[in-house]
DNA sequence: CTCGTATGTGTACGGTGTTCACATTATCCA
DNA sequence: TGGATAATGTGAACACCGTACACATACGAG
């Protein structure tokens, strides 16, 4: 094996990989491309190869950490029994998605912030989950099954997204009193959606 | 008239309106020490006798952005006419706060970006009115006159909070196709937030 | 009037994103 | 197989930033 070869092999998911790693444990904020690089034992302009700017690595791990986000909730509707009529069945579908939306900001607060961060770079999307489609999709079986009616399913997403990004924002916000029930909070929003849109 | 006094008067005031100047035209990631004093005509350490540092000066305008908001809410609360039953009323007064949180992120984004901006730094509040309050208290108008039944009056709060908070994020965020009805989603979804909390 | 204190200046340090000429390696084509 | 050519990493430099510290200036109380 080479000490150290001249070339790193794959150095741009290296250095997405670290970037994750800062934002997980000191925040999007604290991303520094010369820190990135040094971690990865390289000089800070290699990594001008591969990213045209810092705010374009930045808009990168944003668009995994919302994948990451969609992921789980997939994972969590994926895991409601099959139990129940086909109705509360979609409801508790639907329901599993907005919890493991706003649980996900709770337990992971700076990925949450990055993955919803305002970055003046855009990136063309891939073909990975999307938070909006998962949960617009659940809405939708719950329309198909008559489990909210056809008159609501127009404005249900748009209310259902603001409820559980709403509260995610507050939740991982500064100002949270270490007493306070989050998980009482989060059951009463996910309710509350359900019943302003069935 | 001096030319140019060695002392500024009132300095600390001076840097905030430029600090708010600068969040306005380029939100508050363009805030800079340096850039605020020269406008000022001012040493960038001339800062440091009012301010321990950045992250102070963005505190303070994050406190100043928020009154601001709050101030909306009640300027638009207040101009309701006092026609029809109390209960109509109620409901009007509390609409007109949800529409009003929500266009004023839509119309001064940076300074709503601002206003909840995740600063490390706390500062002491003041007894300038908050949004939170505002939103509160004009649901203990609705639960008092019975506009909502009082079992919902507990959970109301952090169901419209979380309302409001989300589609004023949802909107002020990067993609928000030009062609997008953005005052029928609010109304979608304030309306929404009534029959929740009703 | 004088002295202490508040406020602004000048200079400097370390860190940052970014650029550019150059060195090195991989790749492809004759 | 060998040699051009593109891809990738290096090193030094620039401008900017937040911040600290010694010093200069102005205000206010005694």
């Amino acid at each position: 094996m080479a000490a150290k070869p001249y070339h790193h092999g794959d150095l741009e998911r290296a250095l997405l990989d670290a970037a994750i790693d800062v934002v997980r444990s000191d925040g999007i904020a604290a991303l520094s491309l010369r820190d990135l690089t040094k971690a990865v034992g390289v000089t800070p302009s290699a990594a001008y190869r591969h990213f045209p700017s810092r705010d374009h690595v930045i808009a990168a791990v944003a668009m995994l950490s919302r994948e990451d986000l969609a992921r789980h909730m997939l994972a969590a509707r994926d895991v409601v029994p099959a139990r129940g009529s086909a109705q509360r069945r979609s409801v508790a579908r639907f329901e599993a998605i907005g919890h493991a939306y706003v649980e996900f900001a709770v337990a992971h607060p700076t990925v949450f912030e990055a993955a919803f961060t305002a970055c003046p770079v855009q990136l063309e999307r891939t073909e990975d989950p999307r938070a909006w489609e998962v949960l617009t999709s659940a809405i939708d079986e719950m329309a198909t099954v008559g489990a909210i009616p056809a008159a609501r399913r127009k404005d249900a997403p748009i209310i259902a997204w603001a409820g559980v990004h709403g509260l995610a924002n507050i939740l991982t916000g500064a100002a949270v009193p270490p007493g306070m029930d989050v998980d009482g909070q989060i059951a009463a929003v996910v309710k509350g959606i359900y019943r302003s849109i069935s």
